[in-house]
DNA sequence: GTGAATGCAAACTATTTGCAAAGGT
DNA sequence: ACCTTTGCAAATAGTTTGCATTCAC
């Protein structure tokens, strides 16, 4: 059984024929999904599955912290396992990979360094890389 | 005559009343604002201004970049200005005002460890930073 | 005067909600 | 059996577009 499929069990969330359908989607996929990219192919998983029950599942999912919402520029969204980018991540442009990079240590300084600048207390902060991954690069 | 409406001019666009009242509110606001948000005060300024304007104008003040979006967690966006916001920016989520900050080179060193570690070629990035601001953190 | 800009209404996209039926435990 | 979850339809929020009128140049 799956992590994802394990925290719905234990935070007391029944574990459904639609819910594993979109679970299964996105542990497939390497890169982030919009709930009509998860719907298409969680339907051969689950032929009822409706688009509301995406939406539904990717909110819970979210809330147990195991989907996280991507964003971009123009305000869409997408969603992928936290798993995936548990920490920071870069997307790529072309193909909507979604990886995970590591040494965002590197920020605290920066951010101590705001503080003291700007007077403000910061609570989080959203740092999202857009770039070529590297087989997109190769082949343009 | 101010830098906004100069740069309207200077791209060929006509400064027309809807437009002044847009740049004036946003010209005010130390703080972003949503489309809506943006409307009732420019309407003291343009009796007529419609919510459509306000959208319009916002995209191509965007497009000569004189203002910027700013993301959120949630999804729906604002708007600031690039004077306030020209480089990084960080957002009180009480007040929503916006503070811009320098010193965001630290993050080149990071962006290069990514390119080595990922084999991503990085073309932008956004970093937002959220918390409270030095007068709410006071009166909480 | 002429083409760009505006405002209205309507379309559109993305997402959420009410409610009866279905399904997991 | 009970209560959560689902799917449909409809509502909603945010934003965009078609088109005739208005306005800056």
């Amino acid at each position: 059984m799956n992590e994802i499929v394990e925290t719905l069990r234990k935070a007391g969330h029944r574990v459904t024929l639609p819910r594993r359908a979109v679970v299964r989607v996105l542990l497939q996929a390497e890169r982030w999904l919009s709930p009509e990219e998860i719907l298409t192919p969680a339907r051969e998983y689950c032929h009822s599955l409706s688009l509301v029950t995406v939406y539904r599942t990717l909110a819970l999912l979210s809330s147990l912290d195991c989907v996280r919402r991507i964003h971009f520029e123009n305000g869409c969204h997408g969603y992928a396992r936290t798993e995936l980018v548990h920490g920071h991540y870069a997307v790529c442009r072309d193909c909507h990979r979604v990886v995970e990079f590591t040494g965002s240590d590197a920020l605290n300084p920066l951010l101590e360094q705001v503080e003291a600048q700007t007077g403000f207390l910061v609570e989080s902060h959203m740092l999202e890389l857009v770039g070529l991954c590297a087989a997109c690069h190769d082949s343009e």
